[in-house]
DNA sequence: CATCCACAATAACCCATGTTAAGGCAGCTT
DNA sequence: AAGCTGCCTTAACATGGGTTATTGTGGATG
């Protein structure tokens, strides 16, 4: 398995032998393995390392005082859940397992030394923090303005893409490790909702959904219901463009 | 004025006077006044400098193809708009000033320079944009979770608290130069919707609005409607408390 | 000082989505 | 193989908030 950190970041730009064997050595520290629902990280406590997920997928969430809950990023293999978090007193939020997960846990002074003195690599690691950034700013958007079908449609593109960005998926299809309930709380929708919307989709043949796998026949026929524009992903880096259906 | 990133970078750490002197030089590079709904910088452009707003009120926001808009952000005085976005192609979305604003462009050596030769205002920025993220997966509850009065109430609480931040309160009472349309287009409601709620908000002594003052009479009460805990603005640094009411 | 104009305030009606409740089904467990 | 258990599906009904339309209001302008 290769380290989904150096895939993702060569979305941004070319990575030198050097580059990915210090990106490498992240994986090196200390692997930690959870199951689904258990937490990486806590609302409330101090952050002093950066988790990448390796394998699985995550989820930063958090619970109002009535019990609703708000996921509000998912995490998926190649993604840094916390970030230079270490600098803040506490975390304002928690990410958990959705899946069974393995994570690296990087520390800080791994991160810092990076950033003094290997400046490519710093700027790649700015640039998956202003996209993960950019996807906030994109779910904002469609939780304030699309509605449930826009909603959920948008989602899977997004979802879709970032997987084929760390070679997650096959074909057109890929894995969708979620049940209805988290969909629910992460599209701000209920339960009974995203299935209804489901079924709507299912039925004008936009998505095929067995299991955990997700088939997306085609992909511009889904991005046109989302009124989806991948530009907030920053997948293409000059002189190399993205096809949406390769 | 004193430039107001340094009083909002002063809610994080203690700046030397040699880190203020740095800071201040951002604005001596050029600065830009524009009126209520010039943009700043559009959607795909490719941004070049950093702006950071002096005074006025400006937004993030993106419309979709048929029209409907949402505020991805509201930005103050001290806000960095756009802090190491030269990293990206192009911009995913636009910023507009609500009001009559000047921002400094600060030239993105400057910026590159600073994150090299000062660690300790480098983290400051780092901690700015910590913030700013963590402002957007709030948003991202709320229009999630939220209902119209919690929504517009924890948006009120949470802008009193960022003007406070950079001493744009003056007791009870700060500047909120939006109109309703304005509200709606970030809160994910109609505008009919937000006139109805900010009346029930006035009826129940939770606010009062006039012109474009806005006056909270108990934070805490209003804080107690919206379930909001301003953790999430880690305004706080070791050793020192905010005090909500103060 | 009359007229605009942008914005705020209300009212009447409607619909997308929520709520509650009741099956259904597949994969474990004993 | 019977019975759980967790999740998906569906139905009937309720409601928060949207839509459309009209009126009010205060500050700018000729």
């Amino acid at each position: 398995m290769v380290n989904p950190l150096i895939r993702k970041l060569e979305n941004f730009t070319r990575l030198s032998g050097q580059d990915k064997h210090l990106l490498s050595e992240f994986l090196h520290e200390g692997i930690r393995h959870l199951g689904p629902r258990e937490d990486i990280i806590r609302e409330g406590e101090r952050p002093q390392s950066v988790n990448l997920v390796l394998s699985g997928w995550a989820c930063r969430y958090k619970y109002l005082e009535d019990g609703r809950r708000q996921i509000i990023a998912f995490l998926v293999p190649g993604d840094l859940c916390d970030n230079n978090f270490f600098l803040l007193r506490q975390m304002d939020h928690s990410i958990g397992a959705l899946t069974p997960i393995s994570i690296a846990q990087i520390p800080r002074h791994r991160i810092e030394e990076v950033s003094l003195h290997h400046p490519r690599v710093a700027q790649a690691l700015s640039w998956e923090a202003l996209t993960s950034m950019a996807i906030q700013r994109e779910w904002t958007v469609s939780l304030g303005q699309r509605d449930a079908q826009e909603r959920l449609a948008h989602l899977l593109c997004e979802l879709y893409l970032r997987l084929r960005a760390v070679g997650l998926t096959d074909g057109t299809s890929c894995e969708l490790p979620l049940r209805q309930a988290e969909l629910a709380d992460a599209l701000g929708l209920s339960t009974v909702h995203v299935n209804r919307t489901l079924q709507e989709l299912r039925a004008s043949q936009l998505i095929m959904l067995k299991g955990k796998t997700l088939t997306i026949p085609d992909l511009n026929a889904l991005r046109s219901v989302a009124q989806f524009t991948p530009t907030y992903l920053h997948l293409e880096h000059e002189g190399r463009h993205l096809d949406a259906n390769e």
